[in-house]
DNA sequence: CGTTCATGTCACCATATGGTGACATGAACG
DNA sequence: CGTTCATGTCACCATATGGTGACATGAACG
């Protein structure tokens, strides 16, 4: 739908991007950081350029922010976009687990009936 | 990380596949209806091959229930992968944001002295 | 001010992914 | 029981995506 909530999802697809937001979650890093961490092999193995792609992806789906400071740059999680994705999508379920409570109540009705 | 997760995040990223669910969590449906309705030229004028590859990638994530009757074939949702990986996204941004508390703080306030 | 070191950019490759048409199966209806 | 209609499977294609090494920039330190 919205362009900015595509973003999100596809950013979120990989798992070292959501590895990289966890690392994030604990603290703000400089890509030098990120990029040491992910290299070693135990973490993935990753080259630098990877990594910083990984960076650009989630930066362009607004879930990290970056802040220079002199030849170093800062990586900060911003944690809006997945609770505004989040929320949208327990909503929308919700609303249709209520709809649908009538059908479920129906089959599992039958399910214990088949036993 | 977890395979499963890994599963559900992979299947939430096509807008097409969570154009499914939205569809889902209003009724089940058969694979039929789903192939019309993504079949018209408004809603992605898809194949109907191109609507059961998104249904089996749900299916493996289990965010799609699948019940035979007949020659028919209802796709039920099942909400309960949404809502694992949402929680435990939300709790583990909550836990950073907690530890973070001081640093946005003074982020804020070195931001506002140079406005 | 030359060198170093952190970051940025580029062109390129292999594979995963979304998409398709043609054919296969198998329940249901006349 | 032959035909129809909903679903399933197959091989194939174009493009998106994750990954890489080589080169570029530009702050910082001696």
């Amino acid at each position: 739908m919205s362009k900015s909530e595509d973003l999100v999802w596809k950013a979120l697809s990989d798992p070292t991007r959501r590895a990289i937001l966890d690392q994030l979650a604990e603290q703000p890093q400089l890509t030098g950081d990120l990029c040491a961490h992910f290299g070693r092999k135990r973490y993935g193995g990753l080259g630098r350029t990877t990594v910083m792609k990984h960076l650009d992806v989630l930066e362009r789906a607004q879930l990290v922010i970056q802040r220079r400071e002199g030849r170093h740059r800062w990586n900060h999680l911003n944690p809006v976009p997945i609770q505004r994705v989040c929320d949208r999508w327990v909503s929308r379920l919700v609303r249709g687990l209520a709809r649908s409570a009538n059908r479920l109540k129906d089959l599992v009705e039958e399910q214990t009936g088949d036993d």
